[in-house]
DNA sequence: TATCCATGTCAACAACTGTTCACACTATTT
DNA sequence: AAATAGTGTGAACAGTTGTTGACATGGATA
């Protein structure tokens, strides 16, 4: 007993304590709480371990921020590639891509409502980063869209405009159902039946559009 | 010099203390800063008061919540107001909406903010407070279009879903020409243009929608 | 003129915040 | 077996936070 060596019962988490904060992170946010509302210390206290340990594995708070929007957008990109996939005519199409948008958002809830309620929060650099990310889904969509034989001939222009008018209403029926899909399974059928009636009322018009009257 | 008088210098800012904290408090959550990250202490600092005097008009901070809330809806309800007095064609009316929509951005800039930002923030008081008024707001203009005269016939559920689309088709618009209008003005009437496609592309679907197909 | 109420101030509290530094342990590589 | 890089600990710092209670002021009312 010559030297102090005291206990530290460290508990050993081998590599992934990062990804243990991030996930942390993320269903704290889940709640009633905002990004920078949330503080390093009670994030640290929830994970387990000491305030000073945080900083082993991001240079700050802003890191993690960061690492959040990456995290939440792995999600949200793997419906893009479903959808993709999917070969159906534009009716099926639009009740597949909703089916899928929904098993998504139950598979990853604290993901979607973080890139929900950060897209115009308080930090400048997670709203900066989930803007990005979005607009690389839009353009990707337009691309998308290019491919559908009745879209052929539309000039980007009005590509990218169907495409963000799509991606606000599907972003917007995520969130309302995300709101509501945690304590009423009826009404998230309802809310997914209205989301595919909005899809398809869009889709109604496109066939009637021209490019500059 | 019996009794130790101090010099207060209190500003006597008569009644209208609660309102500067009202105004003050949007102006903060304008830049970088959520509803749970504002302090009541930075408040009242900017506002010039010592904190405790904040007790004085408000009970908590969820109070102030609601009072912004209140404050940031009472100008999107005159946009309403503008369009239903407004008797043009579906056409010229798109083109109408979306100036009308602009022109309030620039006028209170903070107050669209606020909702776009707390709609899925941090406080459950505040973000239940501003869907409850969405939801409001979304009636009455399912009960306008109830009006037109090509939507006679149609039921309420249709007409409240697409209600729902162009709100949310506004409002996504609202929240982009917010961020950009600050600094980029042509980039504003880029998006403004937008708004009026995405508006018009919806309105070109509506008289081939059948309900229940 | 006297009183009263709305609004402000000041001092103090315990609790919490981000960040620093030097140190301890351990698994893997040398 | 020795060295190393990765990860966790503990104490300490100067600031900030929400909330309390008792007190001061001044304009409107009685």
């Amino acid at each position: 007993m010559s030297t102090r060596t005291s206990k530290p019962r460290r508990l050993s988490r081998r590599g992934d304590t990062r990804q243990i904060l991030v996930d942390t992170a993320l269903t704290m946010l889940d709640g009633d709480k905002s990004f920078d509302g949330l503080s390093l210390r009670e994030l640290t206290r929830e994970v387990g371990i000491v305030p000073t340990g945080f900083y082993r594995h991001f240079p700050d708070m802003d890191a993690l921020g960061l690492a959040l929007v990456d995290e939440a957008f792995r999600s949200l990109r793997k419906i893009l590639e479903d959808v993709r996939q999917d070969t159906r005519s534009a009716d099926r199409l639009v009740a597949s891509v909703v089916k899928s948008l929904v098993r998504h958002i139950r598979a990853h809830r604290a993901g979607f409502a973080f890139i929900a309620s950060e897209r115009f929060g308080g930090s400048a650099v997670v709203r900066n980063a989930i803007r990005r990310e979005l607009r690389l889904v839009q353009t990707e969509l337009a691309v998308d869209l290019a491919r559908l034989p009745y879209l052929k001939e539309w000039n980007t222009t009005d590509l990218h405009m169907i495409a963000s008018l799509i991606l606000n209403a599907m972003v917007a029926s995520a969130i309302d159902i995300l709101d509501v899909s945690a304590r009423d399974r009826e009404g998230e059928t309802a809310l997914m039946k209205r989301a595919e009636q909005h899809l398809r009322l869009i889709l109604l018009g496109v066939p009637h559009w021209q490019s500059e009257r």
